[in-house]
DNA sequence: AATTCGCTTGACGTTGACGTAAGCTGCGAC
DNA sequence: GTCGCAGCTTACGTCAACGTCAAGCGAATT
């Protein structure tokens, strides 16, 4: 697509809502690296596709710097020699299983909140609440 | 089941693998309460349960403090008057809306990873890589 | 020309989740 | 008795991930 498109500082916060703090700090840690013109950055197609990996890595827990790790596993894999491609694969690996495991942890706990929830709506159909109750709680 | 076996400090650390210390912090915020024999802590089914939602809760990247609100909630919901069992089903809701956020980033990301290692593992299968380069790489 | 606006660079502050070190208390083994 | 654990409390330290000023620049508006 227009992979040459670029965005200012403000376009981007926007889209992400996010800070334009956090972005100059995830450029200090070397996440992105967006271009000069003059002194103000100017964004590239390839920050934003990072931006968005960052951020989807922030939410599922992993840490700034695991998911340093992951974006430099997509850069270097394809200009890195043969021992850094292996590398990658096995680091690749390691990351697919932690988001299993997380994975199995989300849907044990989706379990027990929507048996929370049923509960708690039985409870209800019994008649243990009252409806005037309900009417004043679905009016908040 | 044996919901009343009580449980050291020291076993709780080993099984769960975490620290004393951290025990204790969560001791301090409130998040469990371990009765005393003497000074000592000795822990109970309640606790022991209480400590793998804490657990579970942070490998999906909930806070302390959002983990405090989903303990309460399971606490307070039976106990509680109307008014709070039904704040108490409005929280499990959004709970339970935020891992299913999580889970499809999750997905995606699952994605994305194998996708990567099917890469790498393509440019192999064509020779691109010695095999030289294979074995040395499976004897590390 | 002066103000405003958006962006910039430091640099220090903050919050969460513990780590760590010091010093105390039983308590079973030797 | 005393040695060595295991556990306790108190309190300061740390690290990540930004937040929050402060002070300045360049272009555009008034």
């Amino acid at each position: 697509m227009n992979m040459n498109r670029t965005f200012t500082i403000r376009q981007l916060t926007k889209e992400f809502d996010v800070t334009a703090r956090t972005l100059r700090f995830y450029e200090d840690e070397g996440l992105i690296a967006p271009e000069r013109r003059g002194q103000t950055r100017i964004y590239g197609g390839r920050d934003r596709a990072r931006i968005i990996l960052i951020l989807r890595g922030r939410r599922v827990g992993f840490s700034l710097s695991e998911i340093r790790e992951i974006l430099d596993l997509y850069d270097t894999h394809h200009d890195g020699g043969v021992a850094q491609t292996l590398h990658a694969r096995k680091k690749f690996e390691e990351q697919l299983h932690k988001l299993e495991r997380q994975k199995v942890d989300i849907e044990e706990s989706l379990i027990e909140l929507k048996r929370a929830i049923t509960t708690i709506d039985d409870a209800v159909a019994k008649g243990r609440l009252q409806s005037s109750a309900l009417v004043q709680h679905a009016a908040e």
